[in-house]
DNA sequence: CCAATTCGAAACCATCATGGTTACGGATTG
DNA sequence: CAATCCGTAACCATGATGGTTTCGAATTGG
C-alpha cells in the first residue's frame, strides 16, 4: 500500500484548520503538500462529499474547514477518503473443495475486522485540534 | 494495497497446520490456494527466513510447519512477510517552509505507530491453533 | 548410477493503482 | 468584462503485484 492519499487528507485539513477562517486556494495548499494543485482538488472533492469541507469559486475562492478542528479526528478523515485500509482477502478465490479454503477466508474476516477496530478506536482519540497543537509546539 | 501475501501466508501456514508433520509440496498447497506454485514458493521462502517453515527438495520433500500451531500468532505472520501494514506518509516531501509542512510528519508518524501498535495487539491475540479450530468446526 | 521429484531463482509479462500533468469549461467575483 | 478559481476529463510514467515459463541444483529411492 504505498496510498499516500490519507496523510495527504490530513495534511491538507491541518492547513485549513491552521488558516482559520480565510479560504485557502488548491494551488496554495499544493506548496503546502509540494505536489500538484489537481491532486489536491482530488482529495480535497471526497472531504467535501464526506462533509469535512466547502469549496468556492472565483476570486478570493478556495476551501475551508465546516467543523471545528476538535470535532474532526483522524478516524472522519480515513473514512472520508476510504482508503480501505483493512486486509485484502485471496487475489484469486481459495479452492472450496479443501476444508482450509473453504473455511479460511470467513475465519479471517472476523480476525482482520478486531484488529482493524482496534486501530481505529485509536485514530478516533486524535482529532486536528491535537495536530494543531503539535504544529504550534514547533520551534521555529 | 492490494497485497494478498499476508492472507495467502495465512492460509498455507493454516494448511501446514492442518496437516501436521507430513511435507507438502508446492504444487499442492498451490491447489489450495488456487494459483501458481511459484507464487507459493516466494511467499514460503519469506516464511522460511522468519524461521517458521522449512522447505525439503526431492521426491517426499516439500514444506513443514517449523512451530507448534499455537506458537505461531498472526502477528508473527505479518511481521514475516513485512507487507509493510503501516500508513505511508506523503509521496514527495512536504514543503519545509510551512509549519504544518514542516512538523506534520513526525506528528503523524507517532499517531500512525499508536494506531499500527493497536492492530498488532489484536493479531498477536490469534494464533494458528485458533484458525485450525475454526476450519475443524466448519460443516463438512 | 539413474531417473523422478521438488525446490530455487531468474526472467518476463499483463494488469492495476497511484501521483503527476495538461487542458478546458464553468462559475464567481468585483 | 476580465480575472480567478474550481471541476473534470484525459493522458502518462512509474511501480507493485500476481501469474507464468524455464532451467538448474539438490535430493530421494530403486
Amino acid at each position: 500500500m504505498t496510498n499516500t492519499r490519507y496523510t495527504v487528507a490530513i495534511h491538507v485539513l491541518t492547513l485549513l484548520a491552521y488558516a482559520g477562517p480565510e479560504a485557502l486556494t488548491s494551488e496554495y495548499i499544493a506548496g503546502s503538500v509540494n505536489t500538484n494543485p489537481v491532486v489536491i482538488r482530488r482529495i480535497l472533492a471526497g472531504l467535501r462529499e464526506a462533509g469535512l469541507v466547502r469549496s468556492q469559486g472565483g476570486p478570493g475562492g478556495g476551501w475551508q474547514l465546516l467543523r471545528a478542528p476538535e470535532a474532526v479526528s483522524l478516524l472522519d478523515v480515513l473514512r472520508a477518503v476510504d482508503t480501505e485500509a483493512s486486509f485484502p482477502l485471496h487475489a484469486t478465490p481459495p479452492n472450496l473443495a479443501c476444508p482450509v479454503g473453504r473455511s479460511i477466508q470467513a475465519i479471517l474476516t472476523g480476525h482482520f475486522h478486531t484488529a482493524q477496530a482496534a486501530m481505529e478506536r485509536e485514530l478516533a482519540r486524535v482529532s486536528l485540534r491535537d495536530l494543531l497543537e503539535g504544529v504550534k509546539a514547533q520551534p521555529a
